[in-house]
DNA sequence: AAAATGAGTATATAAACTATATGGATATAG
DNA sequence: CTATATCCATATAGTTTATATACTCATTTT
């Protein structure tokens, strides 16, 4: 069998892009890293490195000393795509693992942590049920706990979702809602239970706020030094001093609460709110057709 | 070859678990989807299902009619460990690659979002500087975009990292810097540039606002009706009406943003900032300590 | 100098997978 | 109502991949 044409099965794919992983991103790898993940043998585990050295000689070589191969200076990822943000992500999950990451003296470092965000869990029942509504295009019954004073207890009521959004901090599922005759947002985890499907008369196409964009313009805050406001447009990537950013209109509301667009004038340390929306009538406009 | 004692292999095992995902979650799964994920061959995803359908017969059935494998309704999951929010996340990522959920007509479906958050990406090539200083215990000069007024230009500092923390919007790292003689957050896509390696003289354990806790107590906000505070109480699953959130000492100023504890009094409408913290004196000496 | 560790390779054997071909059930189009 | 397409299942022969076992080499630690 001819080497170039041959194209390499999905296991063995996967191990080489794992040794490239482990060089490109923690510097080195062991033969016997590949025999825990893979529970592959360790001949396999030698022929898997082999080939990777057969196929990107210039990234690895075996340190005799360290006992680990290492990567090389000019490192050309060829089976991965790096990026930054999501390897810390994944390294944040996966560190309760034990997964790889060791310092010069192979001591398992844990060096990566994320803000906690106390919320209750989603019932992975009531998204299942959420999820086959919408494939199915049905109409459900919610139990659900509104923060309306009206409810203060919590209430069935038959809602037609289409799509599921996070707002940063957690997921709603977007829905019409049979009693109030309008499309809303229903936190996920005050989904407390879900009953009978029924058919729906509702077309997610109609939900204008969901499916339209409203395109906010942010610039720096001007009361910034001028040092400052260029450091928060390098950071937004702004050109010309402006960014613009495409958002659902009926996720307007939490991107101001995100951003902090809503607190410009309330605070007192302009840094604690970098941005402020240029094309603020148009913004407070759609903002308010949106919640309504 | 006995079956029950027979231990799958790697690649098998993976094929299962695909094939439970998409059962669990997406309601259905065809053999081509297998053929497609993974490229093997038609008859080695017939055998695939077969195998599931052996494993777990009362998770699976084929409609004849919709041509399709579809979850029975009495689901127990044998190889996936279903997490609503990974879910909700992993679709996210994954839809753009048209990723498997179609509706009840095969048209697949892009039914979730995520918040914008425009923001400048993190140099690949920084941060595996970065990860390798902290591996090898050394310090680095970093090119650092500071939001100083006294610095308001790009400059080179020396610093040593030892962590990564992520504030719910972004990723810094936490280094000791060597101009200011003290441990600091450095945000990564300010971080331009880096240069030589040198030895430290640091030690993170040194690093208390790192290392150390401190345990927020939250409740909901009183001026929010009692049903009100009922329901956010729930939310952060508090008991008796309290949340204690233990938080790396040098993440307290994040959180207090990320839930906006610092407006509870500037803020008209209580919903704007649910909960409030109880420990109020202890909370503002901790975070008074920590940005020092 | 001996032991321990991490690696490489060779051989025979077993398992996994492919290619190809055949056939069955159901829906859709003409 | 037949033709066609689309799912699926299964069988056979042959190839690739992986294992188990055994032996060797280089380096560090004791």
């Amino acid at each position: 069998m001819v080497n170039e044409i041959y194209k390499l099965r999905w296991g063995i794919e996967r191990r080489l892009e794992f040794i490239e992983f482990r060089l490109f991103w923690e510097g080195g790898v062991n033969r016997s890293d590949i025999v825990d993940e893979f529970g592959v043998s360790v001949p396999q585990a030698s022929k898997d490195l082999a080939l990777y050295q057969e196929q990107a000689p210039d990234n690895i070589y075996y340190d005799r000393s360290r006992k680990r191969y290492l990567s090389q200076d000019n490192f050309q990822p060829k089976y991965i795509n790096p990026d930054a943000d999501a390897y810390l992500e994944w390294k944040t999950v996966n560190a309760a693992t034990g997964n790889g990451f060791t310092d010069h003296k192979d001591k398992v470092l844990f060096c990566t942590d994320k803000l906690p965000t106390p919320q209750r869990s989603i019932e992975v029942r009531v998204l299942r049920v959420l999820l086959e509504c919408v494939r199915e295009q049905q109409s459900v019954e919610v139990l659900y706990q509104s923060m309306n004073p009206t409810r203060p207890e919590p209430e069935w009521r038959r809602v037609s979702p289409h799509a599921f959004g996070n707002d940063g901090l957690r997921w709603h599922t977007r829905a019409f809602c049979h009693i109030d005759r309008k499309f809303k947002d229903f936190i996920l985890s005050r989904c407390l239970d879900t009953g009978s499907f029924d058919t729906t008369g509702i077309d997610a196409a109609d939900d204008k706020c969901w499916m339209e964009y409203f395109s906010v313009i942010l610039r720096p805050n001007p009361r910034l030094s001028i040092n400052q406001q260029d450091v928060i447009a390098q950071d937004f990537s702004m050109e010309k001093g402006e960014a613009v950013v495409p958002v659902r209109q009926a996720m307007l509301y939490y991107f101001s609460k995100r951003l902090r667009l809503d607190l410009t004038d309330n605070i007192d340390d302009p840094r604690e709110a970098p941005v402020i929306v240029k094309n603020r009538i148009a913004f407070d406009a759609a903002l308010l057709e949106a919640t309504h």
